[in-house]
DNA sequence: GTTATGAATTATGAATACAAAATACAAGAT
DNA sequence: ATCTTGTATTTTGTATTCATAATTCATAAC
């Protein structure tokens, strides 16, 4: 007979909660950039009172995704060139080691299943959905990610990135940047097949430099 | 005339303080690592309501120097050899990038000071003065991390570092060991010098890796 | 018309009050 | 003696209240 265990019920704190659907507004761009965010708005909205709010906007000012100003409350941090031109440099160091450590430990399954990930994702290409194709992609990057085995890593990556994606930049990708990057995608699995970390740490460390000038693009705009 | 320019007055928020105050005892070992934090004990001894230090508490949650659980209140997180084997790669990675980029924006007058911190450095270590070499150490690598000019980057480095520090590793340097560092700090103000960035990240990955069996000494101790 | 000043309003900061969960403890059952 | 079970106490989560600073708006001066 196997043994049922009962799923632990767990209600989450508001605080808990209020952190994850704002910091979700503010990444997808419900939330825009310098957007003030008045406590009682939200409070409102969300049908909880100001305490539970406030601890939420201290985490999500910590994250850099709010700025707290004392004594006039808080708005969606704006992403500026120069928050691009720190964060960059940061990613990109911070991919190549995801993409060493990767290659030590990933799986002979993990590499299959990004492997069926790049090949839906190269369709999505030549179809034209960049929306699918975006998704594959980030598919692709979180189970790089994963491989990696380094959950403090993981988290830096994701919280760096989903300051990056406010800039919207997904749309600004041109013709020949696109398939550029599907190239490297080629690449990057190759190296990721062979198990050849420092190969795999360029090729990730250079994916990201050349995505920065899309990213810039649709911030200037 | 030269224009006087009166001091902002600015009285921080109490949850600002209190975060503060609260990272420097858990970094500086006040707080030991597994150590309960009782709110109504704290709110006593900072002679503060919950509110704000709630508020703070929230903060070093996702500073990941405290552990919040629901319910049941929070306590300083622990550093386990997992954290460490986490953090350390991370951190070279990063100190890799702050040395090619100090490279590329360090000035001389920079170069200069951190020269005779590290004479300064060499003099405490030749007198066994461990406390002041390595607080003169800490000086230089924040200097170099200045020299980056990319804050982002010195923010996460401090934050992690913050973290590594709760080791208390100092202590814990063999005469060998101790004796490395020094001989590793001479290259890395040599490539300094030279302005060779691809040198200095080496160098700094190397002399992190190095550090980082010290460290799992204390840890383990 | 523009700028300055001050009262009224509104928003934030912090403390208190109340609700709900967890812990400690005591009495009873085995 | 050990393990339950129920109750009291403590602690955490959330709402409310009070204090204070910032903003708005009307009025007055230039």
């Amino acid at each position: 007979m196997s043994i049922e265990i009962a799923a632990p019920i767990q209600r989450r704190p508001l605080h808990n909660e209020l952190a994850d659907r704002l910091r979700h507004m503010i990444v997808e761009g419900e939330l825009a950039p310098g957007e003030k965010l008045a406590e009682k708005e939200l409070c409102e909205q969300f049908g909880v009172s100001r305490t539970p709010l406030r601890e939420a906007m201290k985490v999500l000012a910590t994250e850099g995704l709010v700025l707290l100003t004392p004594n006039r409350g808080g708005a969606v941090a704006k992403l500026t060139l120069a928050d691009l031109n720190e964060a960059f440099p940061i990613m990109g160091a911070l991919e190549a080691l995801s993409g060493e450590l990767a290659c030590r430990h990933i799986t002979d399954a993990e590499i299959a299943r990004i492997t069926d990930l790049h090949e839906r994702m190269v369709k999505k290409y030549e179809s034209g959905a960049l929306r699918d194709y975006f998704k594959l992609n980030e598919q692709i990057h979180q189970m790089i990610l994963n491989a990696a085995r380094n959950p403090t890593l993981a988290q830096m990556q994701l919280s760096l990135s989903g300051r990056v994606r406010r800039a919207r930049y997904m749309a600004n990708m041109s013709p020949a940047r696109w398939s550029e990057a599907v190239a490297e995608h080629g690449k990057i699995l190759e190296a990721l097949r062979a198990r050849d970390g420092t190969r795999l740490a360029v090729l990730l460390k250079d994916h990201l430099a050349n995505k920065l000038q899309t990213v810039k693009d649709a911030l200037t705009e």
